[in-house]
DNA sequence: CCCTACATAGAAAGCGCTTGCTGTGACGTT
DNA sequence: AACGTCACAGCAAGCGCTTTCTATGTAGGG
């Protein structure tokens, strides 16, 4: 039924040991032999048998992103600069690989299992991108997974997640906290004293160091907390707006609104203007990430520029080990604050 | 070094035949049994092997969604709905499949190659989300692939996608041609005569079906066609500022500005503001797709809705043969017209 | 002109798993 | 009491490829 080496092999008048140098190229072959097996795949419309291939050879050209959410654009952006290091087919890297990105859908149980399905299929290369979540047992397991991994050949990059030291992974990571801090610091300096900050889900490193980031401007600036300041909601626009109507509620005086990544805020900006407010005039709003659409609501978004498709870049360079991993395994990227329309000094 | 299924059965004191079938579970292990193999699995550690397992069942739990841009929300939103009803770890689905979004660019080449690697692996499925290419040669040889897959017992399925009789494939295809005439019906219904068209890239089906139905709704009320209204560009918010500048160029008493998709209609706001221009005051400005972020621009973007969440769990479901496929191997999916306010009558 | 060296090609042993077919006791039947 | 039935478990034959080792023909070297 389907066309196999041997097929290949007969048709071409050599033994299938030969066949399958001339595909992979390792061996010398004479260029009339070569010719004349090429000749032969053609005709028959031979497709290799993966997973043949990677179980003779105990390897396989798969390679794994994973990704939170897959219809956020700030993993859509990263996946894609990733892809195009892996090479995927058409990248410049060569070697065939396939790059697939998986979905967690911020699932601790799918991140696993998609793990593990990942080193069921000898994945060449696993990058894990985005926030870790914070619970202890399941840092644990995946920490162990990605050992397992790391001692399988697997090359495992972090991108954009922080270290997990003892695994055997390197690094990317974002400095959230940095980023949120020079950002909050930033909206002091113009004289806000009142701050509500819209954090994300409670589990997440990156929320964690991004709000770590907001109170360490504060407390630098000896501004007392506010419990009432802080509301935690999920990554999106939706409870962007709800967290700022419930901010409003709490304390109606807040004179500026921190979002902790430009979906949040674009859904702040929304809830704002719906309660009669303007923006930046009335309260001022700040984002994070700096997606592409930023830029363009208006007015123009206030937020930490995350250099998303560099470090996808790196990060897919590392994991195709066409480029060195930074010393130390792990190197930490720097945010951008991006000052836009959507802050101004506090109102009076 | 690796454990296998050996392994696992020396420990549980069984035959290896019985550790898969325990593993499987599609045949009668006795219950006694099965406790003994699943504890020695979890004592071992014990990883299935993947490429081994497909080898010799002959199958694979591989799943591939191809998308042209995985950084375009578009996309995301799509391939997010397909990979939720696939299952992946996680899904409702039970049976573990691997679903993979492969990324094409949007590269003919890529996407053959693509198909290729997901044919070696012997891919459950295949789903390819969004327009094709209109380059004869490429499409006969995107159909001749596609209907070796389907040949191979590969299910394929297009999702926002013309059908492509003849390969076996099953299509979800959108109503591009419909929505587009609405949309422009509606502009014209407020009194628009002068309306300038982004168009997507020239040789992708969606392009040339949106612009047809823009076209279809001039021509149903007696405008004729300028050639200076319809500009060409990519499908992203640059390609969409720089037109709108150009349009502006070579008709400055345009009354509308309609768009190829919402990413387009952003970037022709934001073209149309840095010319001093207020939307829709002067100009009004619509979009295609309804994306999540549009609702939020100010003034809020008119657009055509299409369900990319649904379109894309179903053609999941029929994927994984859990739906079946609509009649004659193809459904249209319709869009919504969602009014918003960056359409108003012309000025004046 | 014989011998060592090299360049190729083939033979064959797996890689780790699935599955059709073949036992083998324990039961139920007549 | 002899025998057909089940319910399980094991045997063993691959699945299609890679790769080590070996064979062969040819080209130099002495």
């Amino acid at each position: 039924m389907t066309v196999t080496l041997a097929d290949v092999a007969a048709r071409a008048q050599v033994s299938p040991a030969t066949v399958s140098r001339v595909l992979n190229g390792n061996y010398p072959v004479a260029a009339s032999t070569r010719e004349r097996v090429l000749k032969a795949v053609d005709e028959l419309d031979y497709v290799l048998n993966g997973p043949a291939s990677a179980l003779a050879a105990a390897t396989s050209d798969l390679v794994g992103i994973l990704v939170n959410d897959i219809a956020d654009p700030f993993f859509g952006i990263m996946a894609s600069a990733i892809q195009g290091e892996i090479g995927g087919p058409g990248g410049r890297a060569g070697g065939e690989r396939l790059a697939v990105v998986c979905n967690t859908g911020g699932s601790p149980e799918r991140e696993l299992t998609y793990l593990t399905l990942l080193q069921r299929q000898r994945a060449a290369a696993v990058v894990l991108t985005g926030g870790a979540i914070e619970d202890a047992p399941h840092k644990a397991a995946t920490d162990a997974k990605l050992r397992k991994l790391a001692d399988a050949g697997t090359r495992v990059v972090l991108c954009g997640r922080p270290q997990a030291p003892e695994t055997g992974a390197v690094a990317l990571t974002f400095d959230n906290r940095g980023g949120g801090q020079e950002l909050t610091e930033h909206l002091i300096g113009l004289g806000h004293r009142r701050l509500g900050y819209i954090a994300g889900p409670l589990e997440r490193t990156t929320t964690r160091h991004r709000l770590e980031g907001h109170r360490a401007a504060l407390a630098a600036h000896g501004i007392g907390e506010d419990a009432r300041w802080t509301v935690h909601g999920q990554y999106d626009r939706r409870s962007g707006y709800e967290a700022t109507l419930e901010l409003l509620r709490r304390d109606p005086t807040l004179t500026a609104v921190v979002a902790a990544n430009d979906s949040v805020a674009l859904g702040a900006c929304a809830a704002l203007r719906d309660s009669g407010l303007r923006i930046p005039d009335d309260v001022s709003v700040a984002g994070f990430d700096d997606l592409p659409f930023s830029i363009d609501v208006v007015p123009a978004l206030t937020t930490v520029r995350l250099p998303l498709a560099e470090a996808g870049a790196r990060a897919g360079r590392i994991a195709m080990g066409r480029e060195e991993a930074p010393a130390g395994g792990i190197a930490v990227v720097r945010g951008e604050l991006m000052v836009r329309g959507s802050v101004a000094g506090p109102r009076g």
